[in-house]
DNA sequence: TCACTCTAGCGAACACTGTACGCACTGAGC
DNA sequence: GCTCAGTGCGTACAGTGTTCGCTAGAGTGA
């Protein structure tokens, strides 16, 4: 047994795990297991591991969080909460406000690439009080724009399914990337003798393999897939326009 | 123990296990694998639940497969092999052909509802052989139509972003369904209160639930479902065909 | 026929996982 | 002081993916 602590402790001699408030808390979890997800991905994620990193049992996280699939849906809507939306807009910049929620969006899940691979399990079925926020703002920008309530809802499903699937595959090959542990140009140059190879057959995949530069430094690289996440959302919203005239 | 058996085995009593074949293989694997994830879904799939299934022990499936998940990514390139793609198409009919693969596209992820939960760890970064087929025929009609190389693979990368983003959430939702056991009606009828709860504060959505009619029949939620996919299809078409004018 | 190599399959083992259970402790209210 | 609810944790269990070294048989060449 260690000595009894004096009475009237020091700042420097206090307890080693102050206990000040409840300590865990499902608030604080959820920011850690964030933390945990964004420095080391989803495979690092464990009750235990978490655990640690909170000064606590893993099952003492129990007391707060139902599951780990429970965790991984606060963790998802705790990132959501990232998201900005133009709180309104009217008929004229609709299209620009739908526009920055995307790349908003876009890049909330770049910045979280383990998002990317749990979206599909959890879904958007869970409907956390972020991700409702949100959709009630993109669906009154799109109620200002003109669309009634059920083509709003349909609009607002096919932007968000645009922008999620490209960004998940944008963030998959983020993770592999990062898995690599090469640069991007440099494992690319690595990947093409294969894919030159499986592209023999295939006249326009080739076609579209012999168009594409083979140096590029790393900012373009960057910019090209800007451009391509661009080019799908202004011909989504290109489509929405014109059903409005 | 068992008694051995007898000096010469009858038709009946012969060895359980009859080695005709190498037995195993790559092949028989991944298709037992799609089997067995399609019935009991991606948290059934172990190495050695697997294995029994084919008779065999979990570990012999690794001489034939790396990792499981070089066996996903396999399982998820041979459930590629469904997708049905207009062989080619000309100026005039290249939207139906694009709207037909999106179709075959999304049908294809209804079937496995697995898919969802996985097309976002192993991204489209894998280039399997069933893959690329469906890719380079989707660039054909895209440059049939008039697209050159770089415009039509971004055209590509958008249409696939967009129905594997509509179809993973529906697919998330339709696990939900199946795991819950019961009627989707019921089902949404049960999640009504909780909703209707959470929706208080926000106006538009509110407005929407407040659309939506309270008792539908099976069919025509899936109906409903059908419309939805197609609303923003036709977006994404609408503003692939303004860009060609 | 023997000896040899090669390979598919397997059993045991390892390091981990998520989670159920029951005990220990703490502080609040009476 | 006593009770009681709530918080944390140690142990344990059933299961995971994967490594390693063994076995039994097929194929090959002499």
């Amino acid at each position: 047994m260690p000595p009894k602590q004096p009475a009237v402790p020091s700042v420097w001699t206090r307890p080693r795990k102050e206990r000040e408030q409840p300590a865990l808390s499902r608030g604080r979890i959820v920011t850690e297991a964030v933390r945990l997800l964004d420095a080391d991905g989803i495979d690092a994620l464990s009750m235990r591991s978490l655990g640690t990193r909170l000064g606590a049992g893993a099952t003492s996280l129990y007391r707060h969080v139902a599951s780990k699939d429970e965790l991984i849906e606060l963790a998802v809507d705790e990132v959501f909460g990232e998201l900005e939306v133009p709180a309104e807009a009217g008929p004229d910049d609709w299209r620009a406000a739908l526009a920055a929620t995307a790349g908003s969006l876009r890049a909330m899940v770049l910045r979280h690439p383990w998002f990317a691979s749990v979206v599909g399990q959890v879904g958007l079925a869970f409907l956390g009080p972020n991700m409702m926020r949100m959709s009630d703002r993109v669906l009154g920008i799109l109620g200002a724009a003109g669309f009634d309530v059920t083509e709003a809802d349909r609009a607002m499903k096919a932007l968000v399914a645009y922008v999620l699937g490209m960004a998940t595959s944008e963030a998959a090959w983020l993770n592999v990337l990062a898995q690599s542990g090469q640069d991007e140009g440099e494992l690319l140059r690595a990947l093409m003798p294969a894919a030159e190879q499986a592209v023999r057959d295939h006249p326009h995949l080739r076609a579209f393999y012999a168009a594409v530069p083979r140096q590029e430094a790393q900012s373009d690289l960057a910019r090209r897939r800007d451009e391509d996440f661009d080019y799908g959302l202004q011909r989504l919203l290109d489509g929405l326009r014109h059903r409005l005239a």
